[in-house]
DNA sequence: TAGAATAGCGTACATGTGTACACCGAAACA
DNA sequence: TGTTTCGGTGTACACATGTACGCTATTCTA
């Protein structure tokens, strides 16, 4: 295949995806935009829009798609330079928050869609937020030994607090970026400690419970 | 004062604002509502909106301002249920979850309109919630003796887990509310834990400090 | 009680919207 | 090579929106 023609299709059809990427900002929702506004802007007449999505929505759900990739390539940065060495907590914090500040109109829809009128986009950005916090849930559970059910909870925790620092950092003076990262990151170590804590907690009763059963078996 | 004009005006200045919350759903957001909705919804001409609010803007202010009250009038019933004994955390959860399940629509607004495309409305929502935070803040100081810092920043992280959790109630199948406001309160329990762990730590800093000081001092 | 003020109405208009339809030219295919 | 497919265009339409303007009836005020 690979047809000049498919080629070209493609090509303009791009030329939408970024038209509305483009038009996206803090005070401009997708929302808001116009199939007409896109079209014009990826210099199309208005009706061609059809050959390529059905509905301004369909274009919408891939831009969706498209923030969830962003999203895990993100992972896998922040991944890499954990393998380095160093702060675990710190270095996805700061790798999230430079995530932000060079993608605020993708991380905007998420946020927006997330909370928007339609079930579809909700049910998409859920979907997106739930690998993330998947991933960051396998993670602790091997890295810190932590039960299945406490790991998930810490990670939604843990995702929960570092999006909505992102949000905050949307709207933030740059001069107060830092402290911003500074607060979330304590607030991270709450939740790990407080986790950590539990765990403990638990093995202690599970040790109780095994000693108690060897006594009466024995 | 209170002539009948004034009086009639008050009652048709709250038909409007009966008439936008009552059209808020979870596929309708405040943005997407007209004025010539709105007005029609409340028995007016659309014209006639104009006598009561220069915009939509306006009225949506006064929704947001009208949503904080419901929300502090929240704090106070906790605050009743807690003074009555039980588990702080279990019994702000529930209430919570009660709010939102009385007051969807109003929650939505509140959270839609966060991450809206108004800066006046964020910073109207922000405000209010700012608000939510400090009293919770001011209780954790002087209830758990925490540190000012500390405190905030428990507050702000809880405050942030609870909107989550209920902004997830909204898309929630009525029989798994139960168990997410128990992993909510899970969550909230890890933060007040880990919290508590650091304030610990840091008073045997200060301890520590204090011995040293003294030492030398001597 | 005469005159001013004003809440509410209806009409009217310019503007932006989604999309149906017919058409064109170039690529794909037989 | 002749035919079909299809991405892109321009025109056209019905519809909803915000709001300017002038009018009316009732309340307020002096």
């Amino acid at each position: 295949m690979s047809g000049i023609r498919a080629l070209q299709k493609e090509k303009t059809r791009r030329q939408l995806i970024d038209a509305a990427l483009g038009q996206l900002s803090s005070e401009r929702s997708f929302s808001s935009l116009s199939l007409r506004e896109v079209a014009k802007e990826a210099g199309l007449a208005p009706t061609s829009f059809y050959r390529h999505f059905s509905d301004m929505d369909e274009l919408g759900l891939t831009l969706v798609d498209e923030a969830g990739l962003t999203l895990r390539q993100l992972m896998r940065q922040a991944r890499q330079r954990i393998e380095k060495g160093g702060s675990v907590i710190q270095i996805s914090v700061r790798t999230f928050m430079e995530f932000i500040e060079n993608n605020g109109n993708i991380f905007r829809l998420l946020l927006r869609e997330r909370s928007g009128t339609s079930p579809a986009f909700r049910a998409a950005v859920n979907r997106e937020i739930r690998y993330f916090t998947l991933e960051l849930c396998d993670y602790l559970q091997q890295a810190n030994k932590l039960d299945a059910e406490l790991a998930y909870l810490q990670a939604n925790a843990a995702v929960t607090i570092v999006f909505s620092a992102g949000s905050d950092a949307l709207d933030c003076d740059k001069k107060d970026l830092a402290a911003l990262a500074q607060r979330t990151i304590k607030q991270l170590r709450f939740i790990a400690r407080g986790a950590f804590e539990f765990s403990v907690r638990n093995d202690n009763l599970i040790e109780l419970r095994k000693t108690k059963v060897k006594g009466v078996t024995k």
